[in-house]
RNA sequence: GCUGCGGUGGCGGAACUGGUAGACGCGUUGGACUUAAAAUCCAAUUCCUUUAAACUGGAGUGGGAGUUCGAUUCUCCCCCGCAGCACCA
């Protein structure tokens, strides 16, 4: 028997694809694009472990079916090669970050040269190669002139450690994402993209991306943190009289008659400006450099107790009822969020309740559930009908609106295919409503969740008209932001008052509900303690029994009207801090001119390349090691020809990456980033692959950057990546990461050289879903390989003149189905397991061999996850061209069909015989032949049938009960 | 705390729109081959009951309820794990 020599095979294949130059793409515009992409990576000096090829090998999969499926498929690869760790290696060895970052890379790239991928190696790029870098230096320009890119002064995250500026994004647990130390506040000189001019556009965009991880948009959303609100002015009293205005942001408009105190945080600058009115400045400022001392952790922990000092000397005025109101410094409140300022309603909001009760302060109730105000306002509740078409399939709505004083009840019921003339006055009439719908011959059938998220019951009748009735808006819906949205559906329909308890109902229904339970049942919420959700207002003049929605709505009108305050959205996402004091980055192309300002590098002296230093440390005064090299730095103005000086701060490392799969189309293009016509050919790309952990980084960078270029019209749509797929790590044997520091990192070269790439190829894919993180175990590596030698075994008994056993035959077709659609849809396990459970199939038969047509076709399908197997046992049937050059097999679907079936015979639900039917047998005929088992006659001895249910290809439930 | 995902044999995991739970792989046990071991091949492998063996029967997808002829799948409550965010006003 020939043995499997992968190391002879692998090779041999690698070299002839690399010299007939297979996976070159190209721009035949007959054919179908398919952009098909991984996360590009950092070539750190460790090298690939096994775990960073998985998702390459996932892609690289799904790559080559494609293109045997006749698609142009463009497959490139290439290196995020700025960043730190290069930088660092350097300032200890004394070696050009250029000279290591080009040996990591030799590095990397042979490593994955060993596992056989097809990608276009002439579409390679690296970000910092100044050929590509000159239009991520272009890109920052555009930004600039279009005044989207500004120099600020804000302190900013510092990284004592690494020497520079950090952006939020690139914190982790109030800590330097790269080096763990402790984060401080700096103000410094900076340049910021303003991102937040896009938060919006990102957030709604995200619902357009339907082919997103679920999981990635989540995190999207809550790192954009959107919040709807008002922004309010504060008048700001001082001793001798004197004025000054401040604004807060509140999500809590309606509260503002509860609001019994004002607060601002350590950093706020009022303190400074009214410096001599304070009559407890000493204390003050004490306190200011307390906080300044704690670390961000320390500030944010939740478990400290509140601190502050009152501001003796100032007061605030509330605008809405004229009081003046005490005002505190205290570091519960962040200059990061809002406006640094905030009015505080000890009633209603935790944080402030818990610093009303330790300072005494005056709590004011103005929302309440209280079943007496619930029931005044009800008068306010409505109950529509509402006659509402949906187009498509010709349903009619019934709209109930009833409530709680707090929280809204909707019913909607509609009715497929057929009128439903009924006419709900009143929701009390809840009950007997069902009890209308049961005596028309609808019976429940079952719950089901709507697309909102509510529960639903599915009703139907005899003729199996369905109906769905259910809560449309539950309790928890007042809460919701996008409430409003829904109320307005439902505005302009005749409406009428109700005079019913809901709460019933709900207890009924959903009484261990926990939004009831926390919000009404709860005794402590009704004696005055926090109550931190939507109510109704009370001791809140003109606001008063309004629900909290519209109260809200009520109280932006007024403080626009009087000028008080407006509407406003604050958003969690900050500005991106865009620039950092170190060598390894890409410099950004801006000049100082004393008389002319900043002023942009002229785009034909792009791009600003980096210039040679001597030491690469940082020099930590806020300016980058680039500011010692003077013959660099200076330089003349575009402008008016003065002398001039350079900036010297570098681009992040995310900067690159943010629009580098737009370089991957026309890579080396010198006079745009990328030809107009290709990009509209390529993009946007089709499937992108890659960690979740980039989800709040690179992927919100690279969505901003996108959207800006389409804005200037340099892309043509306007999200870079249609879909998107993550992928799980793989951890090591012991449960953790894999790690130098673990010692527990598994080289692929290893594996490659001990088992072979295809079978470390097929194990990855095979170990789980993709999108979970599973332990190596190099065990379940050789049950990849053993398959591999079934193959291989098989391979040899090949007869060329055989007509193959049916069941084979049949097994085989449902196999090239499935692998098709697991591979499309990401299955990457399922598929080697149907094609494992084909060859143990045909192994089993006493010939143990396939017709050599038959057995082709096999290859196909299981040629993208073994390329080299494949191609060696291809070329071994006497094919001279390569098996990549081939059709991707269509499977028969008649073949896939089964003549009879195996039916599942139940009695009360519970197996007790398997009968061989015909696959098309009739209830009728399939009752006949069931009653002639021995098995069930026993089962129905003194029974009664009481009911025969019938599944067609499948199964048989006998219901029975005593005779 | 909030948001999202998940909980199935000894392990990784499979199961279409509710219809045979445990596919496939690993591990384990027994057997074949061998002087022996490795490799390979064959068989068994959820648990309990019963048995010489088998048949048979019962339980079983984190726990508790519910809907259904039938629930890993749908609904409600609870528990646990993972991930992200977090004094977000």
């Amino acid at each position: 028997m020939e043995k499997y020599n992968h190391n002879k095979i692998e090779a041999k294949w690698q070299k002839k694809w690399l010299e007939e130059g297979l996976y070159k793409a190209g721009e035949d515009k007959k054919k179908e694009k398919f952009y098909i992409l991984d996360m590009f990576p950092y070539p750190s000096g460790a090298g690939l472990h096994v775990g960073h090829p998985k998702g390459y090998i996932a892609t690289d999969i799904f790559a080559r079916m494609k293109t045997m499926q006749g698609y142009n498929v463009l497959h490139p690869m290439g290196w995020d090669a700025f960043g730190l760790p290069a930088e660092n290696f350097a300032i200890k060895n004394k070696v050009h970050p250029r000279i290591s970052t080009d040996e990591n890379i030799a590095t990397f790239k042979s490593q994955l040269r060993k596992l056989g991928f097809s990608y276009d190696w002439d579409r390679e790029i690296n970000t910092t190669d100044p050929k590509f870098y000159k239009w991520t230096q272009w890109i920052f320009l555009q930004l600039f002139k279009k005044g989207l890119a500004y120099e600020s002064h804000e302190p900013i995250n510092w990284c004592p450690s690494c020497k520079t500026g950090l952006a939020n994004e690139d914190l982790e647990d109030g800590k330097c994402e790269r080096c763990g130390s402790e984060i401080e506040q700096r103000p410094m000189r900076q340049w910021v993209l303003k991102i937040t001019d896009y938060a919006d556009r990102m957030l709604n965009d995200l619902e357009k991306l339907s082919d997103w991880d679920n999981s990635i948009k989540e995190m999207q959303k809550n790192w954009i943190g959107r919040s709807k609100g008002a922004r309010v002015k504060f008048k700001i009293k001082n001793l001798k009289g004197g004025n000054e205005e401040i604004e807060v942001f509140t999500t809590r408009p309606d509260t503002l008659f509860g609001a019994t105190y004002f607060v601002v945080s350590p950093e706020h600058g009022l303190i400074e400006r009214n410096k001599s009115e304070i009559k407890n400045y000493k204390e003050v400022r004490e306190y200011i450099e307390k906080a300044k001392k704690k670390t961000e952790l320390e500030r944010t922990d939740l478990a400290k107790e509140k601190t502050g000092v009152k501001i003796d000397g100032l007061v605030a005025i509330n605008p809405v009822n004229k009081k003046e109101i005490p005002i505190f410094i205290a570091d519960y409140v962040m200059m990061h969020y809002g406006t640094g300022a905030i009015m505080a309603v000890p009633a209603h909001d935790e944080r402030d309740w818990e610093f009303a009760q330790k300072y005494n302060l005056p709590i004011q109730q103005v929302v309440t559930p209280n079943k007496k105000e619930r029931e005044e306002t009800i008068k306010a509740l409505r109950c529509l009908k509402n006659l509402k078409k949906k187009a498509d399939d010709k349903e009619i709505n019934f709209w109930l609106l009833g409530g709680l004083a707090a929280a809204f009840y909707v019913g909607v019921i509609w009715r497929k295919h057929n009128d439903l003339d009924l006419i709900i006055k009143d929701n009390d009439k809840y009950d007997d409503f069902l009890k209308i719908i049961e005596n028309e011959g609808y019976k429940k059938i079952k719950d089901k969740k709507t697309e909102d998220g509510f529960i639903s019951s599915v009703y139907k009748n005899k003729d199996g008209v369905e109906i769905d009735i259910g809560p449309y808006l539950g309790i928890s819906d007042l809460r919701d932001k996008d409430f409003e949205e829904d109320i307005k559906e439902l505005e302009g329909v005749e409406s009428h008052v109700l005079s019913c308890d809901f709460i019933k109902k709900i207890k009924d229904k959903q009484a261990k509900s926990r939004a009831l339970k926390k919000d009404f049942l709860d005794k402590k919420y009704l004696d005055g303690y926090v109550f931190a959700d939507n109510g109704i207002a009370v001791n809140s003049g003109f606001l008063d029994d309004l629900i909290t929605f519209e109260a809200k709505k009520e109280m932006i009108k007024w403080l626009e009207e009087n000028n008080l305050g407006k509407k406003d959205i604050n958003y969690k996402l900050k500005d991106w801090v865009f620039s950092r004091q170190r060598y390894w980055g890409e410099p950004i192309p801006l000049i100082h001119c004393d008389n002319c300002g900043v002023v942009a590098v002229p785009e034909k002296d792009l791009p600003v390349e980096l210039p040679e230093v001597e030491h690469y440390e940082p020099t930590g005064t806020g300016e980058s090691p680039l500011a010692s090299i003077e013959d660099w730095v200076n330089t003349t103005c575009p402008n008016c020809g003065e002398l001039a000086k350079r900036e010297t701060n570098t681009m992040p490392q995310w900067a690159g990456s943010s629009w580098y799969y737009l370089r991957f189309i026309d890579p080396s293009n010198d006079t745009a980033l990328v030809d107009k016509q290709k990009e509209k050919y390529w993009s946007p790309v089709d499937f992108y692959v890659g960690g979740a952990e980039h989800a709040t980084r690179h992927l919100i960078y690279a969505r901003f950057w996108h959207k800006f270029l389409f804005d200037i019209g340099v892309v043509n749509y306007n999200e870079p990546f249609k879909r998107l797929q993550h992928v799980g790590i793989i951890l090591a044997e012991d449960g953790r990461k894999m790690s130098k520091r673990w010692g527990n990192v598994i080289n692929p070269d290893d594996i490659v050289d001990k088992y072979g790439a295809d079978s470390m190829r097929v194990y990855e894919m095979f170990m789980g879903p993709f999108s979970q993180s599973t332990i190596w175990n190099t065990n379940g590596l050789v049950g990849a390989r053993k398959f591999l030698d079934k193959i291989l075994n098989l391979s040899l008994n090949i007869v060329t003149e055989k007509k193959d056993n049916q069941e084979i035959v049949s097994l085989l077709h449902k196999t090239i189905k499935k692998v098709g659609e697991d591979i499309e849809d990401f299955k990457l396990n399922t598929a080697v397991s149907s094609m494992m459970i084909l060859v143990n199939k045909i192994a089993e038969q006493k010939e143990k061999s396939i017709s050599k047509a038959n057995f082709k076709l096999f290859l196909k399908i299981l040629s993208p996850f073994t390329p080299h197997l494949a191609e060696e046992l291809w070329e071994k049937l006497g094919n001279k061209n390569s098996i990549f050059k081939t059709k991707w097999p269509e499977y028969n679907s008649n073949l896939t069909k089964d003549k009879t079936a195996e039916f599942v015979v139940q009695v009360n639900g519970k197996l007790r015989d398997r009968l061989e039917l015909p696959v098309e047998i009739d209830e009728k005929n399939a009752k006949e032949e069931v009653l002639k088992s021995e098995k069930i006659k026993d089962w129905l001895k003194n029974k009664e049938i009481v009911r025969f249910i019938f599944v067609p290809g499948k199964l048989i439930n006998i219901v029975i009960k005593d005779a």
